[in-house]
DNA sequence: CCAGTCATCAGGGAATCCCCGATAGAAAAA
DNA sequence: TTTTTCTATCGGGGATTCCCTGATGACTGG
């Protein structure tokens, strides 16, 4: 494997005393290594501690002061969001780059409104990471091209700011129909419940759908019912 | 990355000549760099080559002569265990060692009785690949401790039989629609992405909808996402 | 009092849902 | 070895939804 002699000691004693320390939560072993490997033979980066689980990565935390976070948001128990949520209330400038496996807006824009600093997929070329890494300790977002595509076009052809919760937005109706769609009622079934013309739900759908910016019916259901499930987190 | 051509005799020897080649298949990148550092620095164990879906890899799998497959069970497209049926009918001998997140017996069964020499969690240590590699190589079958003892417990308790109505009790390609409508996927994406008429795909979530008593495909969504969220409610 | 939002509904083509099948092969049971 | 059951794959066709483009009255703020 290659090579790797970047040797000067000059230099490299100089940047030694720089490196920047991360900590890496995933309760995949094989990613941590992976990331590992990767990240320690940066020469101006190294892993300073590992974790599995939200817990433990809180014990960790103190200990071995990383400069910057990767944390995987599908945890077993508490997950990397709420993890997240914790570190800003004791550590409220640590960055923190959030991993996942999703390549939906949703959890994008969760974790960046619950304070993460960047959001990569592990679909993602790993050069990425680093890059991701370089940029969230320079103090910027770190969102994947795709990833901020999807966003760019929810922005740009809906709802206004970064939505911070633009469900608040809905009509008293809308928020119905979005919280019966999310308990898995069909069109037909909410206008009976509601004493509606089909018709009229319809309409109420698509009001939410561009005040949502979501596209399809699909999206819809599918935000109605995780906010059905979050007890509206918003 | 380069091609190691590792040839030379001298220090490595007569066990270059008999290091076995391993082909790796999994979407995400970072996995697949942790398996080839983890793998490559084995002396009797080489990567050959690396594939991200099902299509790719049975490409890669005739020209990079693997001895044995390590793959993922959730690829984008047709899945791993749709891989697995593939290979078995050109290559019935091959070793395939399954690795998946989940720590359910659902996949670790469907694999098995598919062919797969191997069932392995992400979740587990690093080194237990290795072993599992060694021992497929070997001719027997590798399956985690922990997923051992909850598979017998299923047995024991009255393994499939005893189940009213849970996912267990799908086919391996209903399952499949399952998990890509808990993404999201409408029924003309699912049927492109697994080369499939809309017709069949609809016949599948008729199925399931029978299987799991749903009464509508509204809920049927709603269950997928739900199961696909947090791994799994049953 | 007029622009804006809300609640309510219609028309109509495209897509889906959902019921009826069918066939061929594999697996299990008899 | 038959027979039956399960699985994977597809089609027809009517009912329903989706999704777009409106429309009407009612209430609300400036």
């Amino acid at each position: 494997m290659s090579v790797t002699y970047k040797s000067q000691t000059h230099t490299s004693q100089s940047q030694a005393v720089t490196k920047k320390r991360i900590l890496v939560v995933d309760d995949h072993p094989i990613v941590r290594q992976g990331l590992a490997l990767l990240i320690n033979r940066e020469p101006d980066l190294v892993v300073c501690g590992e974790a599995e689980e939200a817990t433990g990565a809180m014990h960790v935390l103190a200990s071995a002061r990383p400069d910057v976070l990767i944390v995987d948001i599908s945890l077993n128990g508490p997950d990397g969001l709420d993890l997240l949520k914790n570190i800003r209330t004791t550590h409220p400038a640590l960055p923190v780059l959030i991993l996942s496996m999703h390549d939906e807006t949703i959890y994008a824009e969760r974790a960046l409104r619950a304070g993460a600093n960047g959001y990569i997929m592990k679909q993602e070329a790993t050069e990425k990471v680093l890059v991701a890494v370089r940029r969230i300790l320079n103090g910027e977002i770190y969102v994947s091209d795709h990833i901020a595509n999807k966003m760019l076009k929810h922005y740009i052809t809906g709802a206004g700011t970064l939505r911070n919760s633009s469900i608040a937005d809905l009509s008293d109706r809308e928020l119905e129909v979005f919280r019966l769609i999310g308990e898995g009622h069909g069109t037909r079934q909410i206008a009976e419940e509601l004493h509606l013309s089909i018709k009229t739900v319809e309409s109420y759908q698509a009001h939410i759908k561009e005040k949502l910016s979501l596209r399809s019916a699909r999206e819809l259901m599918q935000h109605a019912i995780q906010w059905n499930m979050n007890e509206k987190i918003t």
